[in-house]
Order: structure tokens, then C-alpha cells, then sequence
DNA sequence: CTATGTGCAAATCTTTTGCAGGCTA
DNA sequence: TAGCCTGCAAAAGATTTGCACATAG
């Protein structure tokens, strides 16, 4: 998993992705904003893994600050959390329905181009309910 | 989520279905089965639903036992762990790769007719990788 | 100035593990 | 009998929370 570089510039594309989600921008989020979309990169971290980049990058920011703020980002909509392994979250920059790798051996979770992944049918939902989400998660085992 | 009455007729099913994993059939180890597939319905189950069923029939099971016997049954192949959550584990009885619904509201997985999903493609694995398995999962909200 | 965010440690929740005693083949 | 199984309690790992202090608007 790599984030992008903080920079000047990338602070600022934080800064502006944070108002579009009107979250305040303090200093441990506007940095966190950086890493996560500060090159336009679609970016697919765990807590752990944005908290050893913040670490890496001099940026002074708590552990449980990081989960605040993945779990604002995402009630602010711009972030979206994808389920793919019972022990841990993963959040997706990408807040479109989309379908994803998961390689087990590295539990590293990517985008399958979603032009190659097409349904011919889906059931209806039940009465009483919609669907809210189509997960799709195509497993990769090294051969 | 409802289960298998414990009954002679579904001790005999489970201890059939564990000789079937070659997993060694204990006391407690037949209760769970039978409350598994006691009945010959399919079955999504969690820890904690499961360990409820067994004290609700009557039958003395530990909970850390519980967990041992799904993993045990998981890894002989009786059984498969579905991810929809990220903070529960959830154990299939119907081993194939199937699709599912996920209703939001009150957490439980259900089958999706999987005869009512179809893909016309999916993405090629990367190389040096292959497909292990594709997880679809339709959540579902009430509206 | 006031509401909201942050950091730390402690709490919570699910799942796993160590160990002493029990039971299956 | 030998080895696997069980139960309990304790450990482990991810995430949340309480509270005092700091900071954005």
C-alpha cells in the first residue's frame, strides 16, 4: 500500500476533498486527507496501514484519532467501507459500487476494472426491501 | 435464525455429517451438528447464535468451544465462512459459492436464488494469480 | 466564546489460546 | 493407553469510548 507524498499540493487537494464532505479541516485530518487522496489516486487502506503512513510521513496522529476520522470520512460520505475480511476494515477511496480483488496471500484489496464485471441478472429484492449494495469480491490466490 | 430440533433423527444426520468431514464426533460435537443440519435445511449461523441454540436446547457447550468446532468444521470442509461484516464471523451450511443477501437491519444473511444471478463477465485473475472464489453479497435495506 | 476534535488509556467485543482434566478410537 | 477434545479463564487484536485539553469558526 503506498499513499501519496505530503506536499503543499497535496494538503490543498485534502483540504478541498474534506469541504466537499463538510468535515472540519484540522490539522490531523487535512494530513490524513493528503495521504488518502492528495495525488487523485483511488486508495484502499486499513486504520493500521494510514496510521504507519502518518507515522512515516512525521505527521503526529493518534491511533484512535484515525479511527475517528475513517468513520467521519465515511459518514460524510467520502469514504466507503468495504467488507472483505472478518478481522479487519478496509476503507476505499472510491465511494462508487465497484468490484474488488482481495489477494489473500498479501490481504491486499485493489479494484477489478469494473468494465469486466457485469451482471446478466440479479434477483429482485425481496418485498419490503431495496438493495442498498451489490459486493462483489473476487478472491486471487497466488498459483 | 431458527434451527434443526434436536431430535435422535438429527443426532443421526449431524454424526453422519461429521464422519463425512472425518472429524471425530464428541457429545458436543453431534449437538452442534444436529442443530446444523439436523433437518437438512441450510443454515447461516454465527458463534453466538449457534451457542444460544445449544443452551436454548438444553445442551451444556462452551462457547470457546463453539468457536474450535466451526473452525473445525470450516476447515474439514463441512462448513464456509461468509465476510459481510466486518466485526462477526458467519458460517454457511451449503459449502458451494453462492451469492446472498445481507439484510442490514437485522444482520442476517439469507441465500440469494442463485439461479437469479449471473454474471456475463468477469475480470481475468492478474497473472500469477487465480481465482479462489467470488463472493457476492446483495445488501439489503428495508423501505 | 462555544462547539467540536484530539490524545491517551481504559473499556468493549469477537475470537483464539494455554492448560488441566475427560473422552474416543 | 495415547491423542484429541472440552471447558474455563486469560490473552489477543481491532475498534470504540470517556474525559481533560486543544482548536476551528
Amino acid at each position: 500500500m503506498c499513499f501519496a507524498p505530503l506536499t503543499p499540493a497535496s494538503s490543498q487537494a485534502g483540504e478541498k476533498w474534506l469541504l466537499r464532505g463538510k468535515v472540519r479541516p484540522t490539522r490531523q485530518r487535512v494530513s490524513l486527507a493528503g495521504l488518502l487522496v492528495g495525488d487523485g489516486e483511488n486508495r484502499h487502506v486499513t486504520a493500521e496501514s494510514l496510521f504507519m503512513a502518518a507515522k512515516a510521513s512525521g505527521e503526529s496522529v493518534s491511533l484512535a484519532t484515525v479511527y475517528n476520522t475513517l468513520r467521519a470520512f465515511c459518514d460524510a460520505g467520502l469514504l466507503n467501507e468495504i467488507t472483505v475480511d472478518a478481522t479487519r476494515s478496509y476503507f476505499d477511496t472510491c465511494v462508487e459500487d465497484h468490484p474488488h480483488f482481495f489477494w489473500e496471500e498479501t490481504q491486499e484489496l485493489t479494484d477489478a476494472p469494473s468494465s469486466e464485471v457485469e451482471f446478466s441478472r440479479l434477483p429482485e429484492a425481496p418485498k419490503g426491501a431495496r438493495i442498498a449494495r451489490v459486493d462483489v469480491v473476487i478472491r486471487l490466490r497466488r498459483d
